[in-house]
DNA sequence: CTGTTAGCGCCTTCAC
DNA sequence: GTGAAGGCGCTAACAG
């Protein structure tokens, strides 16, 4: 049950250990090709594997990154998680994956082990409550957040990778306005992140620059139940939503949904009150998660280039010096499918 | 940058290092209140965390456990990784997961990397192509899966947690049958794994005991595109499978899909061909994934009770003595909504 | 109750 | 190219 020790190839394979690390680290120039055969051989025979923690212990560098997200449960973050793993896998490193469920106990308890398993830096998924430590975090290990409070005032130590949400809505709205909508409403929780705050300004910008009426349905969390472990929150929250879009004052025809999820909500809520959607009302959502396409109808959405801003994220941390300075913003891209249409006569 | 070591800790503590490890392990006894005051103030003072990887190395343990899963961008797989990190959470553990796309090379690879981790177990989510790697894993630590091939004959060293599938199936055909259908299909891919091969058994026996018509429909994967990160395949052989199904030879007037997500995509397929469901046809899946609520019509379902298996998996791996010996079934829930009905006239 | 000490497995000089 | 040796931070004897 012991594991083969580096010592034990050195042993079999007839050569010294410094042979044997100089090949696990690529070292090759150093011996000669039969050399490297016998270590190889011996190696395979023992089923050797360099003891990581030994490793790390000795060079003081871990190759993992830390992840954190509300919950692997909520299909972005299963996504993103995802993405952000294929990206360090480039850089021949492991990601360390924490669902925080949003609590702040838990947020910091779980920082708190990254550090201790000396994580070379830590991505966060989504707006963490415990801000402090993150911001603390800082101070030991690059930061990356896909998004942020927006009370945070710690911006400039965070490095922080997006879509740009303000084209996101923009696109939105160009998209509805050209399909002769001339009320749009966007529906959308408390924009309590940075994110969902230049959402909000990106769809006043751009109602206002087409002069379309944009108003703005703010959801309120009270009322619908938390779930913590599938975000279902958004879910439910649009279809709650539903009825009070369509007694808005500004008799939208049309509405932009904050993200997928609630947008999925919505049209559930409005086929729930009888409109056909897209003949009676047009829907889009923001991120397009895989569930977007199978949504009936298929939703129109401007899709987050996540794996693109998964590698953005995790090159900051393993390679700084080549990242572009400041935060960086990727385009979103409009995916036309079949939940968005002309207004109805 | 440099942490602070336990060295530090004690000196600053005035005591030895000692109290400090034993202080770290909870081995309270052994000292003072005061003595404890002084640690504790002299930990928070420094921001000490003690170092895992010494610990590790010194103690032979780490506290991990490791994960397969094809991918973490599929919706069920999201959820399972979220309900082992929570298990694992109870036992003061952490979870490293892995997608393997389904790739047999990069399973290889990772469960390499598991092994150099000091991983206390490995569970695996779904069958691993890679069944020789899989199994000599199982002379270094313990292994779980939730399901694995059929043709895997080394049952024995792999400790099998699942719902009861022939009991799944069992209940779906008897809740189909209670509402009237005389003629069920059961839709599914090849059924190449064990949880597979059990819903089908369950499915022919259950059909079979109420007398009534049960056809098997398989749906190739040939015709669909393979997304490794989604697991949009099922989604799609789902789709085209609604034709088939329309048409076959038994005139079925409901289905049960092998899982919910091939479920949403018969769902849509279904509706593409002009069918209402439930008036014209009734669909029931398995898994009760968190779309399947979000369906049009709410999928009715049977539940598999992912957290209470996530936590037996665990507690295999790191309490293997207080866990039932075998593999341990678990009862399907029938979730009853909206997709099902009696059949029309 | 506390201090001292010897490694855990690996990596890296350094002299050979 | 090789072999020896020191030490990364921590734990667990063992003495006191």
């Amino acid at each position: 049950m012991s594991e083969p020790k580096i010592q034990d190839v050195a042993r079999l394979a007839g050569v010294s250990t410094t042979s044997i690390s100089n090949f696990l680290n690529n070292r090759m120039e150093q011996m000669r090709p039969d050399t490297q055969r016998k270590i190889q051989q011996a190696i395979e025979q023992l089923g050797y594997r360099p003891n990581n923690a030994a490793r790390q212990l000795k060079t003081g560098v871990a190759s993992m990154v830390g992840l954190l997200v509300p919950s692997l449960a909520n299909q972005f973050f299963g996504s993103l998680a995802c993405a952000v793993e294929t990206a360090a896998a480039r850089h021949h490193c492991h990601v360390m994956t924490f669902s925080t469920f949003r609590d702040p106990e838990r947020e910091r308890a779980v920082m708190a082990d990254l550090l201790a398993y000396g994580a070379q830096g830590i991505i966060t998924g989504s707006a963490l409550n415990d801000t402090d430590h993150l911001v603390a975090m800082t101070a030991r290990c690059p930061v990356v957040a896909f998004d942020i409070k927006r009370s945070d005032d710690s911006h400039e130590r965070i490095t922080t990778i997006s879509v740009d949400n303000v084209a996101a809505t923009t696109k939105a709205v160009e998209h509805l306005v050209a399909l002769g909508h001339r009320s749009i409403a966007l529906v959308t929780p408390p924009p309590y992140t940075l994110n969902r705050q230049d959402r909000v300004k990106g769809f006043q910008q751009a109602t206002a620059a087409a002069g379309v009426s944009g108003e703005l349905v703010i959801a309120d969390a009270t009322d619908a139940p938390t779930d913590l472990h599938g975000d279902t929150q958004l879910f439910e929250l649009g279809r709650s939503a539903a009825a009070r879009l369509l007694s808005a004052a500004s008799k939208p025809t049309a509405a932009i949904a904050i993200n997928d999820m609630m947008a999925i909500g919505i049209g559930i809520g409005l086929k729930q009150l009888g409109k056909r959607l897209p003949q009676d009302f047009s829907l889009i959502g923001i991120d397009d998660i895989f569930f977007s396409a199978a949504n009936d109808p298929p939703l129109t959405t401007l899709r987050q280039p996540i794996q693109a801003m998964a590698d953005a994220a995790v090159q900051r941390i393993l390679a700084p010096n080549t990242a572009t300075a400041g935060g960086e913003l990727f385009a979103p891209e409009l995916i036309v499918r079949a939940s968005t249409a002309a207004p109805p006569k």
